[in-house]
DNA sequence: ATACTATGTGTAACCGGTTACACATATACA
DNA sequence: TGTATATGTGTAACCGGTTACACATAGTAT
């Protein structure tokens, strides 16, 4: 690999002159330049980041913590934060950290060590005060995490109020809710529309609250036991892969989505298009959460100022053939 | 943050010793050790991976290259390679070809200034010819690239052939297959595995190829085309997601699966438990390939000699409820 | 004519590590 | 006693960029 003295002795001028012409900036005659390009052209010469990184203290690198790829959440928000990266020649480390606080605070020690330009988190386990301390840019994505980070989020609170009410729409009146895990920021939000909507409905005293803990499995095997025991005519899932374990359970039951139950998700990715019935489910612009955090990270880092700091964006409901029955008592 | 020599001061010593300390080579008395970590410790010292990487031409870092990270068949490989990785305190930096040959060159670029110390390839595009002159360790996954790469691959001829026969033994004689994208190698191997295996049980005759490109709509309208077209009691898809597509189309022309058609998808992704009926599928095994070709590149990475160059996983056939149905003519 | 500014280029220090080499001392062996 | 070897530590060059500063020249305003 030719370094930038090679492009220097080749061009017969000084390092600081290629590097000028590299950087435009200072003053290079045009006639120099045009010399130094063609000695970076016949040496194939390319600036090495890791140089460049250890003087400038940045390596147009960002790392992305999320909790798990194989979470069908996430592929699409990764997705999204590396397309818009990509554009402004920035590269992404990825990070699974399990929703473990210690595993984050790790990944975040290695990646400050290559000075990492910045960082997205999606968790929803990390304690704010660690976060004090850290100089790298930050944007918090699917949960508000401290006031003065930056955030990107979709309305849970409205989405979960929006599916509680669609499957009052349709008819339902014994509308079970499968929460997940209380831990999550985003499940609580969710749980607490769907109880403010219940009464919202007059059927404040029929919630049902049955755990999934996010687990298609969990899910599944609950909603089983749960209806064995209780009259169940509408089931509004925390997120679109318990909604598939409800609708196993249902179907393993002998009854019909939506006919005999309706059944919404919560997440709109792809695989609710995917069972039958498709399944309906409350939509959150998971590539756009992605791009948004990606821009305002790259805002931060550049210095820019941000116009908004926490960007709350709007759900959609997106009905399918899993609610789509005619109304009735 | 403090540097070395900020640690060699505290501790008296000059930044060579620290440095042996640190990277636990050379003679360094007990004494001195244990003041210079006493002043490490005291200054919350953390070594510069930058300027680490710039004098070693070795950063802790490799690079990932996948098609999408949004098919479903990623990210569970990614998910493999990233722990692995993470065990031997490597970082991953992710990046989606799209399978254009032109991105995957841009970052192989981007890749080799950041001194990645080497990359997993999962393409089925790269002309061999440019890879000739890399200097950085290589490792490909999911395709045989090139004699003198590693390689980790799953059986993809046999498994087709294994999900051809398991057609037949249902009962199933005129099975079609829904095909891959032809410039694909994998999807190749696989409608070879059929034609072979379609000829062996004497149905040579009745083959229907379909044309899906690993796409779900793509797949499930020419399965409604060719069902218009043709009689079928079996599909053989290229991979889950079609198989999927095969599904629709097959409940939405008023049949049953698999009483009328016997559906049998390839890849064994989580999305084949989630259908109803659930997908019968070859499965390979994604995440030990991902983990495995990871492995293999940290020996590369390591100069340490391969046991072996090309490794070829076997499959195994999954039998679930799309194709259970009694054995008939 | 003088002073100031814009243009153009080179030297060398710097970023924060690693390591070749020099040097010093202690121990072992002939 | 002299020499070889093991132990222990420091100095300074080096990795490949960036940039402060010095210096030179040309143009322009006063």
């Amino acid at each position: 690999m030719a370094t930038i003295r090679d492009v220097a002795k080749r061009a017969g001028v000084s390092v600081a002159t290629v590097s000028r012409v590299l950087n435009q900036n200072g003053y290079v005659n045009e006639e120099t330049e045009k010399r130094v390009r063609q000695a970076m052209e016949e040496l194939n010469y390319k600036p090495n980041e890791v140089a460049r990184a250890l003087f400038k203290k940045t390596s147009k690198t960002v790392g992305l913590i999320v909790p798990d790829i194989t979470n069908p959440f996430f592929p699409e928000l990764v997705r999204a934060v590396e397309d818009v990266m990509n554009i402004y020649d920035y590269t992404v480390i990825l990070c699974n950290s399990d929703e473990k606080a210690e595993k984050e605070r790790e990944y975040i020690e290695v990646l400050k060590q290559k000075y990492v330009d910045g960082v997205i988190l999606t968790t929803n386990q990390f304690a704010p005060e660690e976060v004090e301390e850290w100089d790298v840019p930050i944007v918090v994505l699917d949960r508000p995490l401290h006031e003065r980070y930056p955030s990107v989020v979709a309305d849970n609170y409205e989405g979960a109020r929006l599916a509680t009410r669609h499957l009052y729409e349709v008819g339902c009146r014994r509308i079970a809710h499968i929460q997940g895990p209380t831990h999550v920021v985003n499940a609580i939000e969710r749980f607490r529309g769907y109880q403010d909507e219940m009464k919202a409905l007059g059927l404040g005293d029929r919630q049902l609250v049955i755990q999934g803990n996010y687990q298609l499995k969990q899910a599944k095997e609950a909603v089983m036991a749960a209806l064995a025991d209780h009259e169940i005519d509408g089931i509004f899932a925390g997120n679109d892969v318990m909604a598939v374990g409800a609708l196993k359970a249902v179907q393993q039951c002998g009854l019909r989505v939506p006919e005999d139950i309706a059944i919404i998700g919560y997440d709109g990715i792809p695989l609710t298009e995917m069972t039958t019935p498709e399944l309906s489910t409350v939509s959150q612009p998971i590539y756009e959460m992605g791009a948004m955090a990606a821009r305002i990270l790259i805002k931060q880092i550049e210095g820019k100022p941000l116009e908004k700091f926490h960007y709350q964006l709007p759900v959609q409901l997106i009905v399918r053939q899993s609610t789509s029955r005619r109304r009735s008592t």
